[in-house]
DNA sequence: CGACGACTTGACATCGATCAAGCGAGGTGG
DNA sequence: CCACCTCGCTTGATCGATGTCAAGTCGTCG
């Protein structure tokens, strides 16, 4: 099943890393942890390509040559697009075995920007090769759909308070999300890299970067957040969960949605 | 075809509405609109009920029943859900011909509440009928395809200005989607009613009431718009198509995609 | 006529943007 | 090793945009 997958896999830096670990890992972990699920995840045959980013990394999107589906091995990605003014927005964030263009499965003609963060990996899934995985493995079909399902809610979730919610608020559940992007790509330290610089995450919640330093100072002093070396910690996720109704998606548990 | 269509209809007012029309022709009027073709839309199959709002009509998202496809004959619709505050948001609009929960169709666990504004009509389609008919006229799935990613670039363009644009920036977008809404369901009347009150069009765009009713009046007095008799008509639409970037992604042809 | 809802208007407070300067870590060249 | 640069970030001062509170207008309906 993995045969194909593993003849043409690439690697930019063969040398270091020695072992033979699937690209796909994370995905199938991520997929099967959504879904609640353990079996094997049929999507082996649609890999094309795996390689390395060493420095931040974007891909344009060009309506004129058609776009593979981006999966995300390791490290950090965003999606993005440009505001009249010229200023750039962040419309979503990706962690390791995350889909970073699903919508491009079942439309093709979508396309969209995306940017790869230094020490991210890559692995290219071809759009037609996984139709055919997934028409004959209608279990894994289900699991990739359970899990954008997952991410559109969420989207929505985010949405509604970048529209309507005060800084504060906006960042927090910025973090809530990055957060969970790293717990589902199989990252749950105590204490987290933002991945983001503080620009980026302007361009996400629609402030500027002067006013996210600003932030996240006063939600330091408010003692829920924690900052130490580049990384950070939330002092009572669960309590900034529950202030902003934040639900989890991408739990299988429907009750865990809640608080 | 349309026969199964035509005896389980019910109407809330037999009497004044004596033609027999079909329910579900404007959305066959979009799909076909937006996918550049004119051939037959195979969905009566799936069409149960079909009735009028009088008042405007909450639908509630509840967990534990199934939630049908809701198709807006005529009329304006919402959807929404609310803020940790107790706010409500509005998260799109709908006009007649429109899908409200077509996220339903693939995944049967998605609710969302829906809000049918007083003299809409409403169509329900079966989800699993839905699904036998497309699965048997590849065409008209794709022309539901076509036409739901049309929906959600809009989404997402109108979701950029709503996060980092200035107030009159948000609201001529959502004016744009409007004015989109209207032709999609036929109606290109150079003066249009708001539809929404301002109360909902705030919660849309996440600003107040009061300041809704500021920047209206501050783009009339700028002559960008025009108000009479609760109708508007903008201006200069094109001039602000191109100063805000607005790309219409339901027409079939990419090329008006831009400006 | 009175009640009500949608909208408008004014005064004021707060939030966030802007502009500008400075800090500190990491890299580079001499 | 130091001087210097760059980048990401911080901080202060100020201004404009938006929210809040409150009162008032207008049209509709009974």
């Amino acid at each position: 099943m993995g045969n194909r997958a593993m003849q043409q896999r690439e690697s930019a830096d063969p040398g270091t890393q020695g072992e033979q670990t699937d690209p796909l890992l994370r995905l199938k972990a991520r997929l099967c942890r959504t879904g609640g699920v353990q079996g094997p995840v049929e999507v082996d045959d649609a890999l094309t390509v795996s390689r390395d980013v060493q420095q931040d990394h974007p891909v344009w999107a060009d309506p004129a040559r058609p776009q593979p589906i981006y999966v995300l091995q390791e490290g950090l990605a965003y999606s993005f697009a440009f505001l009249p003014g010229g200023r750039r927005h962040i419309d979503d964030i990706f962690g390791a075995g995350a889909i970073c263009n699903w919508t491009g499965y079942s439309a093709p003609e979508y396309r969209c920007n995306l940017m790869f963060k230094a020490g991210s990996k890559i692995a290219l899934l071809d759009r037609l090769r996984l139709r055919h995985a997934l028409e004959h493995h209608p279990a894994s079909a289900a699991l990739f759909q359970r899990h954008e399902l997952a991410r559109t809610l969420r989207t929505s979730q985010r949405v509604r308070a970048l529209i309507s919610l005060p800084a504060s608020h906006r960042l927090t559940n910025l973090l809530l999300d990055l957060q969970q992007e790293y717990a589902l790509g199989g990252l749950e330290d105590e204490w987290l890299p933002f991945g983001l610089t503080q620009q980026e995450i302007a361009d996400t919640i629609g402030i500027t970067m002067v006013h996210v330093s600003r932030t996240l100072a006063k939600m330091a002093e408010a003692g829920e957040l924690e900052r130490r070396r580049g990384k950070f910690r939330l002092s009572r996720p669960d309590h900034l969960k529950r202030l902003l109704d934040y639900r989890d998606f991408f739990s299988p548990h429907p009750e865990n949605q809640h608080a």
